[in-house]
DNA sequence: GATTTTGGTTTATTTTATAAACTACTTTAC
DNA sequence: GTAAAGTAGTTTATAAAATAAACCAAAATC
């Protein structure tokens, strides 16, 4: 029987923002937006369930004068990602 | 930019039974249900749209008097999975 | 021979993803 | 200085997908 894949995850665009997230500090909601490939709409609407699920924090501040979203992951987003992937792998590993 | 994961093989349900598929000659309706734990509706659903798509075969016979139904990946279904996972990696290695 | 089980399919419901419309500014061009 | 266009998003509506519930036909069991 196989293991339930975090359905958080399993999503591309929420996956692809996570895997992103994963290997920089922090990333601006343009960056993700541009690296993503995504509407601004569907982003906003995933990272707030990755925001409510406690795997990213979001920060709104302002640069100048124009409003800022940056994103970060957390540990529980850490955690969750890398059982995301080892559970992953009983699916695509033979 | 991330490359597009195949939207019929990240399915949670349908990747569980490409996986089994890939291993196996072929397998039966039930087994599939034991396997990935699914219920026979959602099975037989998403057997259909793989069928579809061309990734499996669906071969309904008799076992003695009983139906039987019987898949089998397909080369198409193969080269899906494996171009799936290829890009998969893209998402969860680094 | 009525009831349950097997092996499914079909239809309905819920959930999810995506797109469209909107808001609140700011910058640029006249 | 004000109209138009651009930026950085959010909210709401729509489309698509997954899942569950209901159903069906035949077989096995009691």
């Amino acid at each position: 029987m196989f293991k339930e894949l975090d359905p958080l995850l399993h999503s591309q665009l929420r996956l692809g923002v996570i895997s992103i997230l994963i290997s920089v500090e922090s990333a601006e909601f343009t960056y993700l937006k541009e690296k993503t490939g995504s509407t601004a709409g569907n982003l906003s609407v995933q990272l707030e369930k990755l925001s409510e699920a406690g795997y990213i924090e979001i920060i709104k501040s302002f640069k100048g004068k124009k409003p800022l979203t940056t994103c970060k992951i957390t540990r529980t987003g850490i955690k969750a990602f890398e059982e995301y992937v080892s559970t992953l792998k009983q699916y695509i590993n033979k």
